[in-house]
DNA sequence: TCAAGTCTTAAAAAAGTCTTAACCGGGATT
DNA sequence: AATCCCGGTTAAGACTTTTTTAAGACTTGA
């Protein structure tokens, strides 16, 4: 689910560029300029607050204390003034951080994502994706096509590796040695029939998509 | 109730100093110097880990890895480090701030309290829905479909887990570590019986539903 | 083209995991 | 002391997964 961003920020250019970024980055936003509207806005379907200091109307303490007291949607005050008595004081009315101007766009996203990061599968990379399959490791659930398939455990792990090094060959040995935790006697056909099983399971969810490209003789790769 | 927060960090001094700051502040600490020793510290008292980066033994990322995969104890991670790739990094694997050395003694007093503010906060929602199922944490009551169930202390923290992570697979070890504090023997049936009478009763209170799902070879979790 | 080696697949066999009922013991309650 | 409740253990049976087997198909290289 996208999440919506309430950028509270009086420059119109910084405001922009908040807007860009974040959109840039999947977040929907809403873009007020001054605190009077900022607190106007319903923060039910807001997910997070961007908050500037210095807003005309009304103060930043102002605002976050009014949030705050209605609602629980995390803030994050953006400032230039980097004296700590007041990001103190900020944090004791409820902000839940601050990161003084200018910053980096990468560490603001970076701390925006840690303060949403509630369906940590969705933010934290947990899941794999390759062509139509999406592997989801914090439930140990696989999708293709839409469908979810039903995966085993051996089932689950091999595809996983796979997806994990889609660009190379995993040979037999890594596969034994990472799936099955141990090195395997040469003449054991127990990856093969796994291989065959996977690769069935794929074929019922989309019969016209070939994912698993054997390497023969050494072992088995994703297909580009 | 009194917070109990884990120093983990190999200066002497620096633990010192930052055990003293605390325990004046009213919070209990344990103190951890190296990676390995942190990572044993049972994080269920734990409300909040303060973590150096630079540790003997284990990465900072390794520790953050393992804590957050295992239990959502909220992490401060410390560090002389500026560069802003490793601050997105450390966010990414689960930090929940990043503070740059050397600080403010009371900016890091203040962005403990605000973590441990929103963890309250998140704590004393108090009730957990799913389905037609209500968990009241305030005095351990439950209820489905308004009929009230009698759930003892295991089952009532089994469902409490299941249900504070609906979207995610619950490994049989995450939950013996959650609900009974310790890592498993391996041939232990007690979660499954555990699980078969949490079944029944939530289908004696209603028939219709299946609540609890198998991940076979994994855990459980709850149907979507 | 042929032979040797490798891979695929279905199906049978084996191993492993889960569910449930029943039982047992300890601590709390009566 | 008798009873109840909880937590845990055991055990039988059901069910799922994994491995083995085996027959046939494919690839490779001489």
């Amino acid at each position: 689910m996208q999440k919506t961003i309430l950028i509270i920020e009086d420059d119109t250019e910084i405001n922009d560029m908040l807007r860009i970024l974040l959109q840039q980055n999947g977040y929907q936003t809403v873009s007020a300029f001054s605190g009077t509207e900022g607190i106007l806005v319903h923060s039910r379907e807001i997910s997070l607050i961007l908050l500037d200091l210095m807003l005309p109307g009304r103060s930043g303490e102002d605002i976050i204390r009014d949030l705050k007291a209605k609602h629980n949607v995390p803030v994050i005050v953006t400032s230039a003034i980097h004296d700590v008595s007041k990001k103190v004081d900020l944090f004791a009315l409820g902000a839940d951080d601050y990161v003084t101007k200018p910053f980096h766009n990468e560490e603001l996203l970076a701390r925006i994502a840690a303060r949403l990061r509630t369906d940590a599968a969705a933010q934290t990379g947990e899941t794999l994706t390759y062509k139509d399959i999406v592997l989801n490791k914090s439930d140990f659930s696989a999708e293709c096509c839409g469908k979810s398939i039903e995966l085993s455990k051996h089932e689950f792990a091999l595809l996983e590796l796979l997806m994990k090094n889609p660009d190379r060959t995993c040979t037999k040995s890594l596969i034994y040695d990472t799936v099955w935790d141990c090195e395997n006697s040469a003449d054991d056909n127990t990856l093969n029939v796994h291989i065959s099983k996977l690769r069935k399971k794929l074929k019922e969810c989309n019969p016209d998509e070939e994912y698993i490209e054997t390497v023969w003789g050494i072992g088995y790769r994703l297909k580009k």
